[in-house]
DNA sequence: GATAAACCCTACAATCACTGTAGGTTCAAG
DNA sequence: CTTGAACCTACAGTGATTGTAGGGTTTATC
């Protein structure tokens, strides 16, 4: 069952992340490792590894530790209802929809500013106006503050 | 000169923010009171409004606070070429770039998984597994990890 | 001028998902 | 059996806030 166990420092290598976050992640419920040697060593089975696989996955499509928890509890319990991962997932579409439209919208902004810089002094910069200004946005991106969005490292 | 003065709750109030923001950013060295009355309480005159005004746009720009001081200072000394300020905006720009290309990669991912899913069982659930198995995406987003980015809430 | 409510003060801890460090132990190769 | 790389625990630090404890100040009303 324990046949190809991995160190952490090989799991860690072969997921592209350090070994600290592999301790965090069990700290955290995510991911325990299969087992230990004598000497207090941990060691990942391929079980372990394709957990790893599914955690580092979700995270990078934004979704919370907590979130993933979620996911994964729900993935245990197999007979239980499509619906709640369903909702999990729908949700997490609509914040990076979100975040993609506000984010274009920053693009633009940021093209036209370089595109009135001219290289000049300071003093005629348009760029810095133009971040002084929120008035003369081309959308009023006004500020809303109900909603939270982990960052998609 | 400080005819209008702000209290640190009107200021928050007034550009959306929480009092303890406007702390933060002055222990940053970011914005400070333009005064204090005799019993300690910070006063905000419209001047400090408008540096306020700049960073909040800046924040919501992505740029750091790290960035948002290099900024200030920039515009402090009026004399200076404005390409450092072009720089730091193209970095920004790229960084926005990159950010919307990997949201519109995960937006489809996410897209495709709900489309798989009809509603059953969570064993012959597609979600679960889409996020597990990597090798099906569309895109392979390889674990690229030199590029931090600040959330843009 | 007293009182009370609303606001403000400092200082510090918590959040999230990690990353870094100190000081010591274990493993695998030679 | 020695060496050095990798590992261990425990804890502090990151960035941009947010929350809390325990007080002081301002302002409006009586």
């Amino acid at each position: 069952m324990a046949d190809a166990a991995l160190s952490i420092g090989q799991l860690a290598q072969s997921a592209g992340i350090h070994v600290q976050t592999l301790r965090y992640y069990e700290a955290q419920g995510l991911l325990a490792p299969s087992g230990r040697t004598a000497g207090g060593q941990r060691r990942y089975g391929a079980q372990a590894a394709q957990r790893l696989h599914f955690i580092r996955h979700a995270r990078e499509f934004g979704f919370s530790t907590e979130q993933i928890r979620e996911l994964l509890d729900l993935a245990g319990e197999s007979s239980r209802s499509c619906e709640e991962v369903d909702a999990i997932v729908r949700r997490q579409r609509e914040l990076v929809r979100r975040r993609i439209d506000l984010l274009q919208q920053l693009e633009g902004e940021l093209d036209r500013m370089l595109s009135e810089c001219s290289g000049g002094r300071v003093t005629e910069c348009r760029v810095l106006e133009a971040l002084g200004d929120h008035g003369r946005c081309a959308s009023a991106h006004g500020h809303a503050q109900a909603d939270d969005d982990p960052p998609a490292r």
